[in-house]
DNA sequence: ACTGGCTTTGTAAGCGCTTACATGGAAAAT
DNA sequence: ATTTTCCATGTAAGCGCTTACAAAGCCAGT
């Protein structure tokens, strides 16, 4: 009691220090606290006091149990070493901040052995919903999911008919686009340098995606020189001199991303290629990165920012039973900057 | 019991499921998960089966409550949405997973009060320690993590004297460094692009660096032209083009850090402004942008990687009481790249 | 054969909250 | 004045786990 008038105990204050301290009970403050309609002006405002001279914070983990309930919301994402995801993450965390939900993250690396734990953990701790990357993973997954009753979302990729709703882009679509326009330039010899297709859909689809184009050209879906590596700016590099030394020499170099891109443009430089005119370069998803090499990435544009809040209010809608997972596919288009031109010679 | 056994209840499995199953009390199966040695093997064998069988995942919140302990450590970054952390934070992640951590995560926005926020629901949340960058920051904060025992590690900044452990690096120290560098080569007239100080305790002291080594060199502390903008690409280019107007016309730019960096770069290549002829640029971070650019920027290097790691395994030390916070300064150093050069003329 | 000590398991009391239900009193309707 | 209705609040039962303590079974030592 007088660590309660003090308002400086030596552990947290709980609810029911909180209603002793205001002279009511513990259901009442729980109403203060989450529905204060329900409690008249008068008792509200005592309670508040008390909230406030204790420094009293809810503990969520009971609040949890109890409600079955936590306001938040968790993300896996493969991985925040670089910039692919943390634009449309953090588009995704304001919006649900927004809507009062909190965000918890973890990242797998790429791994879906991780990513399967990290699934548990979260669930285990209570989120009320979940976004995913992808739609690619063991169906005993889902099933776990729906056994525990969590509504997910896919994002970073479209897949209208899958068994999670989603919130992406056309991966395929958008880099048969860009192929389309490097073999309109010209171009013959095409190299790929993909992310790691196993697992990833996203890396796949996007070599399809080529192969698309080539066929609908005439050439045969073989026709591309493809090499698979993890995403990074020195496997990159490196997958660009393995490329070049192939022969007949590829006059463009089609990256599965941004990231990859630039490492190829920065080995083009050490090796003493010139962008474009000895080797075209592309990439994919227009990050800040792009604008500032020089020269500066063909790519395509993924409006990150407008996918992540996407994600976030529709996944919100479904935790609250508003809608039960409605697919969107967000629009990219090509963005043409120096590093994609006619071949020469 | 029929849902038991068919291992496909239509709501998540308990504890005492997995007990009932089993033929044995709650109290051994939670032995089974979380000391193993104190149950004989044959029991083990059976409940792990049960475990196994349901598909039991355990209720996190639940747990929390009742042992007080989370194994889940909290962290607050300014913002996911550019680089700086980005590598820190994955490294601060693996080592805590390592350990049997897991990370929450939330952003600020380099907000204080949504920081605040943050701290309040992380700690609500259960977390067992907590990470946070720089110092600076109401004594209210650190009375409220006092009262809740959470302990609490600053990270990106060293300062060892002061109310919590700290594991970063010296940013006065560097940026001083980096500025006498700067005026050994001559430049006489230095601006600096900082990033907004208040309550960043990062940013003030990389401009305290800078004025060190003017006053060091007997040139006065105002001696820098300087101009304080949020980070960001963008801004930086702004911030350049205005610190460009100036007269006399600045010889150098040294830039907050490398994000800033970038933008000034991008802005003086829009300009016509050669790097380093016309003007030399300096960074801070040695983030993967750092080496891409043209010029490459010279920068301070730090090493966020061991940094990140390093914080891990300190908070976890503090968590398990086998430390009360020991403060580790990470070293940095320079890395001189093209952006920076004699003045010319 | 009996005691003491150790190991393995069970019993049950919470952890801090939410919420269905009960209660009581005031306002509204008769 | 009496009954009905409704609103504000209180009572108490869990939510799924951990863990102190109790109980029971086992072995060795005498």
């Amino acid at each position: 009691m007088i660590d309660g008038v003090m308002g400086k105990s030596r552990t947290a204050p709980t609810l029911s220090d909180v209603a002793r301290e205001a002279g009511v009970s513990t259901a009442t403050v729980s109403r203060c606290l989450n529905s204060p309609a329900q409690v008249v002006a008068e008792t509200r405002e005592r309670v508040l006091n008390a909230v406030e001279q204790l420094g009293y914070t809810p503990n969520i983990a009971a609040r949890i149990m109890a409600a079955k309930r936590s306001y938040s919301i968790g993300a896996i994402i493969p991985t925040m070493d670089n910039a692919i995801f943390a634009r449309g993450l953090q588009a995704f965390q304001d919006q649900l901040r927004e809507q009062g939900y909190a965000l918890l993250v973890a990242s797998s690396a790429y791994l879906p052995e991780i990513e399967k734990d990290q699934i548990r953990t979260l669930v285990a701790r209570g989120v009320d919903g979940l976004l995913l990357i992808g739609h690619e993973r063991e169906d005993e997954i889902y099933d776990y999911l729906e056994q525990h009753q969590v509504p997910t979302l896919v994002a970073w990729s479209y897949l209208p008919r899958a068994r999670q709703p989603s919130v992406g882009f056309d991966n395929r679509g958008a880099m048969r686009e860009l192929a389309s326009r490097v073999l309109a330039a010209g171009h013959r010899h095409v190299a790929m340098i993909s992310g790691v297709t196993e697992g990833n859909d996203r890396a796949l689809n996007r070599v399809e995606g080529v192969r698309d184009a080539l066929v609908e050209a005439g050439l045969g879906a073989e026709a591309v020189t493809l090499i698979e590596t993890p995403y990074g700016i020195d496997t990159g590099a490196w997958a660009f001199a393995e490329v070049m030394r192939r022969t007949p020499r590829p006059t463009v170099v089609m990256c599965g991303n941004d990231v990859l891109a630039v490492g190829a443009l920065r080995e083009a430089a050490k090796m003493g290629l010139r962008v474009p005119d000895e080797v075209s370069i592309t990439g994919f998803d227009d990050i800040e990165l792009a604008e500032i090499t020089s020269p500066a990435l063909t790519t395509v544009h993924v409006p990150h920012r407008e996918m992540g809040q996407k994600a976030a209010s529709e996944l919100i809608d479904m935790v609250e039973g508003r809608s039960d997972g409605q697919s969107t596919c967000i629009n990219t288009h090509i963005v043409s900057r120096q590093s994609l031109e006619h071949p020469k010679g």
